[in-house]
DNA sequence: AACGATATCGGGAACGTTCCCATTTCTGCT
DNA sequence: AGCAGAAATGGGAACGTTCCCGATATCGTT
């Protein structure tokens, strides 16, 4: 397939005892001089085997380190789908956190159905990860139970499900921030879609838009809190239901950006517009949201400091039981897709001309 | 952490060995009879010794397992970045098929930077995976050059640099569907949003284009081929530009979904809008682009075929020279976002009303 | 210059598996 | 019943590394 540099010999791989020989010195210490987790040494001998180590292409086999290292410095992430963008982001921000302390990170899917987190979670430690990165908790979820029974060092990101080590966002702020957000704007009919009730960030981001409500003084009209998925087609029927009532909320705070695209399509199918009939907020703030032809406020989520922090609660010692969640600050982007209550009326006034 | 099962005894692991005592065989046997990979037998010592495997809990140790196979079954993708969906629709579609032959694959990202991308390669070499797959291929890219040397196996998947292996689409042909297809709606001046020359795909998907137009008998106007990035502003970017024109076009082909999107969102901007005043071809079709509130037109490509062919390619024993190279074939999707010019006309009537 | 302390070095035993090969057991046939 | 051939079994040697530990070299101190 590809031209072998050394054809006639199928075992010509380059170890270390070729390199000790060639470099005169034993195999241990061609060992110690190579190892990167040591201080590394710059004397006479440790150059020269370096040296001969590149010359004679000398790459460690990293199975046979790993036996008997006894550690594959190996994650394991599961994320329902990484078309998601919100958990690509997540993906990323966790290699880059990985690769601080040389692991890296394998990831398997499940498109959100337990029989597959089952899968996904066996292939994984099959593969020898010395731990799991969950971004797929549900509320009460067995599986989760399972694990920490099996003894599966894990830590929950994104979603928590109030128990297991978690890295999660404040989703009960940035609910409350969207809110806020639209109430000092004058919005009073607020429409939520709340995403779906299985995972811990859409209910506390929910519970965040009840409290700045509350807070405002203001009664919530339970129905025009909707339930949804986390798809962008859930967005638009939602979002198509909302707005076709006879008496349609002015603003929509949608949990997550994907809801929030399909809810701004369904928006202008109907014939309305953003922001101009009705403002409109996300959450995540993916990459796309800020670049829609009508730039979308959303909450941003820091994903590298929940990544971090999730690495930081597996490869911690001893956790105090108040430190087994951390929760990352979110912060509102407001963008064009939220304007005043007064705004609206006056561009509709306009269009109505 | 999480409570172990065997809190005293650090080095509990469960070996074949144990196994083997419990069983009252050989651990020569254990091997023999957990090996996937041979036929299954239902013999009544293999039912005892699978079943008391699974009740002490035995997991192969796989880093030994690929010490003494010599092959750790982890493939190596390299990508510019995972939160563009096309990259995380290869990654699962490789996934897929790598999962078909018990293969696992490991992702690295680049950012488009060939220092990046050199990183990338040696972190996963040094991770130990047999093969590489690059979906980042620049034409006369000198480090897959270089790869070829070293002896590494590899495979080029989307992009080609027209001589290595490689698992592509065909976009010289997409590129032609997508213009034979504003033809047909009998749009004349056509604009394209040709993306960054260094890359294949961006390339053959203009060629496509001219294909199609001299096919069609109509001269390519050389200003309407505007060069671009695969990011959502040099969509947005370039279609201001082309749309500023004293004679802007009535279509437009973006090379790329993404910059198909920043178009979309650029031409809303100066008041126009999409199919009304200028149809938009986007490529590749990524799940997001039917949901836009215009569902947009794209070029289907089948990336789970293109997945597969990259394996088999990396699988294959020998490869005839005319098959170095595998096209996988594009398929148009329409949608609203591109209709007939007379349409166009029609609608910009009715609002001049 | 002699001594103890410290750093460097090399031999060899793991790590847990697979796989070769010699041996034993089973199977079917005459 | 005997025997050839097939199938199943077990012993033991790898695979390439790391790491313990005893031995040797190096250094600073008195």
């Amino acid at each position: 397939m590809v031209k072998n540099p050394t054809p006639s010999n199928r075992s010509s791989r380059v170890t270390i005892l070729d390199v000790a020989r060639a470099a005169g010195v034993s195999k241990s210490s061609v060992s110690r001089l190579l190892d990167e987790r040591l201080p590394r040494s710059n004397s006479e001998v440790a150059q020269r085997v370096r040296r001969i180590a590149k010359e004679l292409g000398y790459v460690r086999d990293i199975s046979a380190a790993n036996l008997r290292r006894g550690s594959t410095s190996m994650i394991g992430l599961i994320v329902p789908r990484l078309t998601d963008t919100v958990m690509a982001m997540l993906y990323e921000a966790l290699q880059r956190a990985a690769a601080k302390s040389g692991k890296v990170v394998i990831v398997a899917t499940t498109d959100e159905t337990p029989e597959a987190e089952r899968r996904a979670a066996d292939g994984l430690i099959g593969r020898g990860v010395e731990a799991l990165v969950l971004a797929t908790a549900r509320n009460d979820d067995p599986f989760i139970k399972e694990l920490a029974e099996r003894g599966v060092k894990y830590v929950l990101a994104l979603r928590t499900d109030g128990a297991s080590l978690s890295s999660i966002g404040n989703d009960e702020l940035g609910g409350y921030l969207a809110t806020r957000h639209l109430i000092d704007l004058n919005h009073r009919r607020i429409g939520v879609i709340a995403g779906p009730s299985f995972a811990s960030t859409a209910c506390e981001r929910t519970k965040g838009f009840r409290k700045a409500m509350a807070e405002a003084g203001l009664t919530v009209d339970e129905s025009l809190i909707v339930p949804s998925t986390f798809g962008i087609e859930s967005g638009r029927d939602a979002a198509t239901e909302l707005m076709s009532r006879s008496e349609p909320p002015t603003a929509i705070f949608a949990v997550n950006d994907n809801i929030a695209i399909g809810a701004f399509a369904a928006i202008h199918s109907l014939g309305l517009s953003v922001p101009g009939d009705v403002s409109l907020v996300g959450y995540n703030d993916i990459p796309i949201v800020s670049h829609l032809y009508t730039p979308m406020t959303s909450v941003h989520v820091p994903f590298d400091q929940i990544a971090s922090s999730a690495l930081e609660l597996l490869e911690a010692e001893e956790i105090q039981p108040d430190e087994r969640i951390r929760v990352a600050m979110p912060s509102l982007m407001p963008r064009q897709s939220s304007i005043s209550r007064a705004s609206q009326k006056k561009s509709r006034d306009q269009i109505a001309e």
